[in-house]
DNA sequence: CGTAGCATGTAATGAGTTACATGATTCA
DNA sequence: TGAATCATGTAACTCATTACATGCTACG
């Protein structure tokens, strides 16, 4: 149930209107937590009845502007210092439980594939380095690791099978 | 959609019944793909309908042993070497947007927290290293990079607040 | 006056969680 | 005969995705 810390951590640092959110979920927040509009403006009405954000400015338009709430604040300040929830799935890890039951050629290749992907998100990433504000710093050195890692396991791993595949067609 | 290929990698490498695949979830794939028994079931009727399974063996108690067909097995091909898809959320991550909004050192006890809870995961992992079976050795890589990444830097991002924090009071 | 951008939602469907509900067999 | 294990499911609910649907306003 993340979606609605992601909201109350967003208008936390400033209001704003769904539309403003929906806009840092499809840029800032994009890679991270993505959301929908649809997803979004039913959750700001169950928040707002929750009494965790109110309506601060009505605007033109239909426009409503929320506010986060003492409530609010509370619950988003709980959230940021648990632990981490259980239930994390990587669809990544589940390809290779089961990449064994391919052509070993074709996994290879799967492999390298993915050991290129990582360079270029990487490579991208590097190339942002110097616009992420310093509130987001600790969050893009994560990211970057991550993709250092997953880069230099593929290649390892391509090797691996390299490797093994030569010795058993020996 | 994916509860739907790790039945298929299950069913690919043994015949087995929801029971027998329930027990798998619980344990191999515990961390990497969770599901619950009445996914499971579900799942297993529509991969029936949809010809990528079958019943191969009714047994004692109601018992339904399923095997995977020849559309499965494609299925599971197709899916294994496809692209990773979109929309990862990171919980990991969305907290760290964030995390400046908390007092510093509720900040630092967080980061501390994760460093030694990381610590504990890697240790656990590397103590039973010599039990994992070889087709299993790609993915317990890739988790123990992760892992040691997590840590390190989480140590690194405590450091650093510990020295912004410094510098702020002086 | 038209179009780009602002601004809000609903409906249908699929995926995941939790709780409930039942019955057969084996073995001590 | 009673408990553990085998074995299957349904129902209610929450969360996420996709598509549909509508209307106002500023500006050129």
């Amino acid at each position: 149930m993340s979606l609605r810390h992601a909201v109350l951590g967003l208008l936390a640092r400033d209001p704003g209107s769904g539309y403003d959110l929906m806009k840092l979920f499809d840029t800032s927040l994009r890679t991270v937590w993505p959301a929908t509009r649809s997803q979004l403006y039913g959750e700001l009405s169950r928040l707002a009845d929750a009494g965790l954000v109110h309506v601060s400015a009505p605007g033109g338009r239909g426009r409503k502007e929320y506010s986060i709430t003492d409530a609010g604040r509370a619950e988003l300040h709980a959230w940021l210092l648990s632990g981490p929830s259980r239930g994390a799935r990587s669809e990544m890890l589940l390809r290779l439980c089961f990449l064994g039951q391919v052509e070993p050629s074709d996994a290879r290749a799967y492999l390298r594939h993915q050991a290129e992907l990582a360079a270029k998100e990487l490579a991208e990433l590097e190339a942002v380095e110097r616009l992420v504000p310093e509130r987001g710093r600790l969050a893009f050195e994560l990211g970057l690791r991550h993709l250092r890692v997953q880069q230099e396991w593929a290649a390892w791993a391509e090797g691996r099978l390299a490797e093994s595949g030569a010795t058993m067609t020996e």
